[in-house]
DNA sequence: TTACTAACCTATTCAACGT
DNA sequence: ACGTTGAATAGGTTAGTAA
C-alpha cells in the first residue's frame, strides 16, 4: 500500500476519533452538570442521544469537568476550611446501576480479552456490537479485568501494555498481529526517559516502586509506552526502567542495550526468520517503501546509542561490579542480563499501519 | 509555542448481587 | 457474611487542536 495514501487515512482517522465538542453540546453538558454533577447511567445515556456523541464521552466529559471543579473548589475554599477544620461534604451519588453480563456476553469478552488486554475504541465498539453492551461499559469491564487478572505472562502490568500500543482504530483488524510485530520510530520518548528523569538509584527503578514513582515525577511505564489507547498515536517508543522485562508473545522485551534492540527491529519490515541483523553502516539498504522510517531510525538510533550508554555508566555507578557491567559489550550472557534488570528496556517500534 | 482538552491509563474504593 | 465484579473516583499521561 502506498505509504502516503497510509499515512492520510491514519491522520484522517485519528482526527475522526478525536470528537471535538461544539459550543452547543458544551452548554448542554455544562446545564447538566450544574443540575447534577454525577448523572447515572440512564442520564448518560439520555444524554449521549440527545447530543449525538457516546456515552463515554459523555462520561469522559463528566470526570473531568468534576475534577476541575474540585480542584476550583479546593483553590477557593482550602484556608476556610483548613481554618474550620471541616471536610467538603461528600456528594453522595444515587444507587448504583449494576449491568448483569449473560454467560454469552462475558464469554466474549474474556475472549476478546485474551486476544488483547487494550481494546482501542474500535474493537470496544466492535464488542459492543456483538455483545449489545454499551461500548462504556465494555471499557470499564476491560479496565476491571486488567486490574483483577494481571497478565501471567507478564512480570508487570506495565509491560502488558505493550501488545495495544499504536494501534490505529481505523485499519486495524481484531485479529491483526500486535503493532509490536511492526516497526515504527518515534523521538517523543526522549522527554519521557531522558536521563534528568532518572531516580536517583536502581533502587527506585524496582517495580516495587513504581507506584509510587508514577505519582511523582518518573511517569508511569504504561503511560511513557502507550500514548493514547484510541488509536491516535502515529508511532510508539516503548521504553521503561521497571526491574522486570519478560518475554511477550507481541511484545519486543528483551535485556539487550537499546541500540542492539533497534538494530534488530530493523530486519523486521521483510522478516521472516531469523536471518543476520543487517549492519547499521550507511551501505545497508533500506527498502524504498520502508525510507521514511529507515531515516527516522537512524536519528533514533543516535538517541538509543547515547542513552545506551548513559545508561550504561549509570549503572555502572551504582553496580560497581564490573563482572556485570562491561559498557560497550551488548552480547550480554543471560544471567548477566538478569542482574541487569534494572536497566532492561523493551522497546517496540512500529511503522506499520494499523489495521 | 502554549494552553486546553479528549481519551486513555492504573489504583483504589464503593456497592450490588449471588452464594 | 463474604466473595465476585460492575461502577465510580482520584490522579496521572499523551497528543490533537485552537488561540
Amino acid at each position: 500500500m502506498d505509504l502516503n495514501c497510509t499515512f492520510g487515512l491514519l491522520e484522517k482517522e485519528a482526527r475522526r476519533r478525536r470528537m471535538i465538542l461544539n459550543q452547543n453540546q458544551k452548554n448542554t453538558l455544562h446545564a447538566w452538570f450544574e443540575k447534577n454533577p454525577n448523572p447515572d447511567l440512564t442520564t448518560r445515556g439520555h444524554l449521549a442521544k440527545e447530543l449525538g456523541i457516546s456515552e463515554s464521552q459523555i462520561m469522559t466529559w463528566f470526570q473531568k469537568n468534576r475534577k476541575i471543579k474540585k480542584q476550583v473548589e479546593f483553590e477557593c475554599c482550602y484556608e476556610e476550611s483548613q481554618a474550620q477544620g471541616k471536610d467538603k461534604p461528600k456528594v453522595k451519588e444515587a444507587g448504583r446501576s449494576r449491568t448483569r453480563f449473560s454467560r454469552f456476553q462475558t464469554d466474549i469478552l474474556i475472549e476478546a480479552f485474551e486476544k488483547n488486554r487494550f481494546p482501542g475504541i474500535a474493537t470496544r465498539e466492535k464488542l459492543a456490537q456483538q455483545t449489545g453492551i454499551p461500548e462504556s461499559r465494555i471499557h470499564i469491564w476491560f479496565q476491571n479485568r486488567r486490574a483483577r487478572h494481571p497478565d501471567p505472562k507478564q512480570g508487570t502490568q506495565a509491560t502488558a501494555h505493550l501488545s495495544q500500543n499504536s494501534q490505529c482504530p481505523a485499519l486495524k483488524t481484531p485479529d491483526q498481529p500486535a503493532p509490536s510485530e511492526t516497526l515504527t520510530s518515534s523521538l517523543s520518548v526522549t522527554t519521557a526517559l531522558s536521563p534528568p528523569h532518572t531516580p536517583s538509584g536502581p533502587s527506585n527503578l524496582s517495580s516495587g516502586h513504581q507506584k509510587q514513582l508514577s505519582k511523582t515525577t518518573v511517569p508511569q511505564p504504561s503511560q511513557v509506552v502507550q500514548g493514547r489507547g484510541d488509536g491516535q498515536n502515529s508511532s510508539v517508543f516503548i521504553g521503561h526502567l521497571s526491574s522486570v522485562v519478560t518475554p511477550g508473545e507481541e511484545g519486543f522485551h528483551t535485556q539487550a542495550p537499546l541500540c542492539l534492540q533497534i538494530q534488530e527491529r530493523r530486519q523486521e519490515p521483510g522478516e521472516s526468520s531469523g536471518s543476520a541483523v543487517p549492519p547499521l553502516d550507511s551501505s545497508t539498504q533500506a527498502p524504498a517503501v520502508n525510507q521514511h522510517f529507515w531515516e527516522l531510525d537512524q536519528t533514533d538510533f543516535a538517541f538509543l546509542q547515547h542513552w545506551d550508554e548513559w545508561l550504561q555508566s549509570m549503572l555502572a555507578e551504582w553496580i560497581p561490579d564490573e563482572e556485570y557491567w562491561t559498557p560497550g559489550d551488548s552480547a550480554l550472557h543471560p544471567q548477566q542480563a538478569q542482574l541487569q534488570q534494572p536497566a532492561s528496556v523493551s522497546h517496540q517500534v512500529d511503522t506499520t499501519p494499523q489495521q
